[in-house]
DNA sequence: CTTGCCTCTCTAGTAACTAGAGCTTTTATA
DNA sequence: TATAAAAGCTCTAGTTACTAGAGAGGCAAG
């Protein structure tokens, strides 16, 4: 048994994070000291190190703790979890297009100016002016 | 001079969405009609499109603040906008270089299951135990 | 028993909106 | 001109996943 400061550190997860988790309950609710401080066993570092490591790979706590149920009962067909983790894996990827749509027009528009004063500079141009832009970058998150 | 919604719909951007960026003062105050109802000109919808369309290629508030104050006079040097554009392209690299360490690990986890139960689920194994990742996936954004 | 660190609860703030309630104004039609 | 539909108003609260801070109380070492 120790105390939240130790869980913690042991975890990488910092203090007011892991009060938050046990509000929203995906970490159950902790066992108190006679003065009414958290006490925490093993079995808490494993879920919250499931937890970090979740967020970590960007998962969201919805589907986080959709996998913490699912992972209660070693019986569960693991398709469940398995379609959790390749839809992230499809968000990501469309995040990752996004992103490189947006870079490939930032890359265009800072490369183009060559200007020395804000009255042509391109920068401000492109974003004053739609036209002046190569591709699209409206869509997706 | 026209209403919110026909600004809303000229300029894509939702109503409340322009409430909000009057709010925050990055639209001027509007005027108002004898009842109370906002009233815009070209001027505003010009300033709502390069507010939108620095938003479409990802800067914050803040920076587009700092860019709708520098546009507002032509002497003004160029480079402060280009340092946000840089700056603001360089977050983005560092953004798709992130994703594209977690779209590895996330290929590797899903391919990798080919278990019918929770029990012995890949993924939900490598989310439990952090030694069976192939890489690192924990800085950055 | 005291000192100092650890922990407690509670409130509010972050970014950039979005949704909804309940009401008033404007516009179009009869 | 009367009325009804559409558009707009303000205000509050909700979204995500935390983070910061105030002010009070618990705990272990010496």
């Amino acid at each position: 048994m120790y105390g939240i400061g130790r869980l913690s550190s042991l975890a990488n997860v910092k203090i007011p994070t892991i009060r938050y988790y046990e509000e929203i309950n995906i970490l159950p609710e902790a066992e108190r000291s006679s003065g009414g401080q958290r006490r925490y066993r093993q079995s808490d570092l494993e879920r919250l190190n499931f937890i970090r490591h979740a967020r970590d790979l960007g998962l969201g706590i919805e589907d986080i703790r959709d996998l913490l149920r699912l992972s209660e009962n070693g019986e569960n067909p693991c398709v469940d979890a398995d379609r959790i983790a390749a839809q992230h894996l499809s968000r990501i990827k469309d995040k990752i297009k996004h992103l490189r749509r947006l870079e490939k027009e930032l890359k265009r528009i800072v490369s183009h100016c060559q200007s020395e004063t804000i009255g042509d500079c391109y920068v401000i141009q492109s974003l004053a002016n739609h036209a002046l832009c190569g591709d699209e970058h409206k869509e997706g998150l």
